[in-house]
DNA sequence: GAGTGGTCTAGACCACTGT
DNA sequence: CAGTGGTCTAGACCACTCC
């Protein structure tokens, strides 16, 4: 005789069961939460944890009135951490060092507007500085903030603060949008990285908003070899 | 008077509003569950599924007994959907091509036979291919595939099935790693993309495992101008 | 219209862990 | 040991959407 089916986990390690053993194939509809919670003999709302869980994971696709289905084409999901740069560096047991190159107060340009989803009138912090491990340039930040939304940073010594550091602590954010992709390192970029010009380089552009709330734009721009690595 | 609070997603919004307010600040423990239900004037379980989604996005910390506190370090979560190929070029409406370029069945180099950590005398399918979107190189495969796994690999023809596609309906994995990078193009690749040599390119490295037996491992060279996106 | 998942409630007990 | 979050239950109503 089995193991009783008491707790969320139990119903979705049962569930991941017969999805990979193709008792519930690709595409079939699996049975309604009242007949499996009758099933496994615990509460309709376990189930639903449950399923809600496997949903999440990509492997069920889940619908009001058309019923839950095994996915046809799961589509794997990898989570990426996102850690402080500080912390990327220290925890690899390298040095740290940061280095304000420029910092200006300005008017946003159309393209930032639109892309911070600014109002007329609404001004930006543009802050231009340098991520240094064991002495070695390590990445180029180069962040926009909007002052609108974080009104103490223009009193910031920013060559004394990380604005990395310092938003985190200062200004959570509830929603982002984040891209990463390949370009060759500009004249700017390839002076303080400190490479050819028109090296391959790895680019992070990051939004953030808090509650519709433009809060920062910055792009990360590594020096070669930078890796990002994560499970699937 | 402020509108009722009832649902969690309403709780999610008051606790991220308070945070934004820094009515909690970092390092603060806030008010246990069964006050804040009071508060709210709804039920316990409903702030628990409040403070469980904020804390899955790291701006809370909960342990029993020690309560929730505002993160000090948030790190942030981005979750990465990994599509199927195809799907992610007929997704933009654009029509998608597949072409295999070489195939061989080979004895592991050194340093793969340790990435895919590879018993001695273990063969390897070594596949090359294009995959193309309205005509034009997209991004180029170069995959590795354990024979001793999926011995069924050896008799498909990969002039019709696609490794991507046949993989994930084939050979389900359990686990895997992925890496990003960014990277010159070679000679080879940037033949076969039609590209300058040393383009910057954008790269995706795979590798997966069913139950600790290597399954697959694949190189993804993307052609310039690819972006990866997703929301935090 | 009817069937399904989404969510709320009130109460209960459990599990972990700081003191 | 005691306080906190983690979870289960049984029942209820709502919201969406397929037929």
């Amino acid at each position: 005789m089995q193991d009783a089916i008491n707790t969320w986990q139990d119903v979705q390690r049962e569930v991941l069961g017969r999805i990979q053993n193709r008792v519930w194939k690709p595409g079939d509809i699996i049975p309604n939460e009242v007949d499996l919670a009758k099933e496994f003999g615990c509460a309709r709302a376990t189930v639903n944890r449950a399923l809600q869980a496997v949903a999440d994971s990509g492997l069920l696709d889940r619908r009001r009135k058309a019923g839950t289905r095994v996915a046809v084409n799961p589509v794997r999901k990898a989570t990426l951490e996102i850690p402080i740069i500080r912390q990327e560096i220290e925890q690899r047991g390298q040095h740290y060092q940061y280095a304000l190159i420029e910092q200006q107060v300005t008017d946003p340009q159309a393209d930032m507007q639109a892309m911070m989803k600014l109002s007329d009138g609404q001004q930006l912090l543009h802050l231009k500085a340098l991520h240094l491990a064991d002495g070695l340039p390590h990445v180029y930040e180069d962040r926009w903030i909007n002052i609108s939304t974080v009104p103490e940073i223009v009193a910031v010594d920013w060559q004394q603060n990380n604005a990395n550091e310092w938003l985190v602590a200062h200004a959570p954010f509830s929603d982002g949008d984040i891209a990463f992709s390949a370009g060759a390192a500009g004249a700017v970029e390839a002076e303080i990285l400190n490479v050819p010009l028109n090296t391959a380089v790895f680019i992070i552009e990051r939004s953030t908003w808090m509650m519709q709330q433009s809060i920062t734009r910055v792009r990360l721009t590594y020096a070669p070899g930078h890796r990002l690595h994560t499970t699937i």
